[in-house]
DNA sequence: CAGCCGTGGAC
DNA sequence: TGTCCAAGGCT
């Protein structure tokens, strides 16, 4: 996107210099927005329908994910299932794989449960409040807001990890996260444009999209603004307020610190666990599992590993391994594969075995084709076991 | 409520 | 290289 423009701000009436800048912020926002909004597949041109399904669809990919990360599955997840209903009527396992690679599994569990949701209880319609929506698996506050406002010209202010930054900054917040989070959204609010004459009444059209500037609130606009500010602008290392159209009335940086908001306490790494993992060919075949379907990985394929515990040695995770029958030999791949989660950083290493043709899959366990394994619901750290375990 | 839950990119 | 973090939700 461009960042050119932004001078534009300067422009105010030299009637008005003395006095504080602090009037109609959410005016300064929208028009901010108007001029640089993003321009993202899931997002309507200025002035056309919003298909709530592509609101919710990338509202769920966009937690905790980059913009980057989610556009090629947004396309993906759109291309296969066009609506709410096609989702709802495809099976979890088809999601778990078009999902695999993006992280966070559950979402995609939740996801497809929501689909059904939709269908079963509410006709195939998304609901149009923000209670209604947070009642849905997978939607929480922030998400229900979210597509209240952007879907449904809903009166509410979303807030996630870019507007807390914004906002924190604009009115030098100095409580810390995550205890300041009540405070964060009162403030959030204050940047809501007025509300409009048949703003909360009116409902979605019967084609369940609604239609910016049709004479509901540009709520979903404000957020947005705040959200593409956070992303582009109010980042979270070496902010740019000299492009800021709130800058005249940051508080964070009339302090010049800006980039020390939001507070909030450092946390700590997890410590390291090592395993093992198996990797076992019979020819041209794979030995695989599926993990239960609550927890780490929930739900998705695996080669069989042993557990994963801190200061585990080799020879114990060793004594872990499948067992294949007399004839097999464990080979120790040299180096180690290493993958790095939210709460602990895992160092594996991989141990391979080839069996005979015919040979059976232990209990619990299947042989998938080695060339289709691109279409299985691999997790990334499983991509990377794989690729070592085959390596030469 | 704090811990759990992926992944890749930026610095 | 290590650290932080990205449109959070669930328990």
């Amino acid at each position: 996107m461009t960042l050119a423009g932004a001078a534009n701000k300067r422009k105010k009436p030299a009637i008005a210099a003395a006095a504080p800048r602090s009037q109609d912020r959410p005016g300064l926002l929208l028009a901010w927005y108007d001029l640089h909004r993003r321009r993202l597949p899931w997002r309507a041109l200025p002035g056309k329908a919003v298909d709530p399904y592509f609101v919710w669809l990338s509202e769920i990919m966009l937690q905790q994910t980059t913009v980057k990360a989610v556009g090629p599955y947004f396309e993906k997840f759109l291309a296969r299932w066009p609506d709410v209903d096609a989702m709802a009527r495809a099976s979890l396992d088809d999601v778990l794989r078009m999902w695999a690679g993006l992280g966070y599994y559950s979402r995609a569990r939740n996801l497809h449960a929501c689909a059904v949701a939709v269908r079963r209880d509410h006709g195939g319609t998304f609901p149009d409040t923000e209670e209604g929506l947070h009642a849905l698996p997978g939607i929480g506050p922030y998400t229900a807001a979210a597509i209240a406002a952007i879907a449904f010209g809903r009166r509410t202010m979303p807030v996630d990890g870019n507007i807390e930054r914004v906002v924190s900054r604009l009115f030098a917040v100095e409580e810390a996260l995550p205890k300041a989070k009540p405070r964060i959204r009162e403030l959030a609010a204050t940047l809501l444009g007025p509300s409009r004459s048949g703003d909360v009444k009116t409902r979605a059209g019967r084609d369940g999209k609604s239609r910016a500037g049709d004479g509901k609130s540009r709520a979903g606009d404000s957020a947005q603004a705040l959200m593409d500010l956070g992303a582009t602008i109010c980042t979270p290392k070496k902010p740019a307020c000299a492009l800021c159209p709130l800058s005249d009335d940051c508080a964070a940086r009339l302090r010049g610190d800006p980039e020390t908001f939001p507070r909030k306490a450092k946390k700590k790494a997890g410590a390291l666990r090592r395993g093992a993992a198996f990797v076992v060919t019979r020819g041209d075949h794979l030995l695989v599992r599926t993990r239960p379907e609550k927890g780490l990985l929930g739900g998705m394929t695996e080669v069989p590993t042993s557990v994963w515990l801190a200061a585990q040695d080799d020879a114990a995770a060793l004594k872990q391994a499948p067992s294949l029958g007399s004839a097999s030999r464990w080979r120790r791949k040299a180096g180690t594969v290493t993958h790095v989660f939210t709460h602990f950083p895992l160092e594996l290493t991989v141990y391979t075995a080839t069996i005979p043709a015919g040979a059976r899959a232990p209990k619990g366990m299947r042989w998938v084709p080695i060339a289709t394994l691109k279409d299985e619901a691999l997790p990334n750290l499983m991509r990377k076991v794989i690729a070592h375990g085959l390596e030469q």
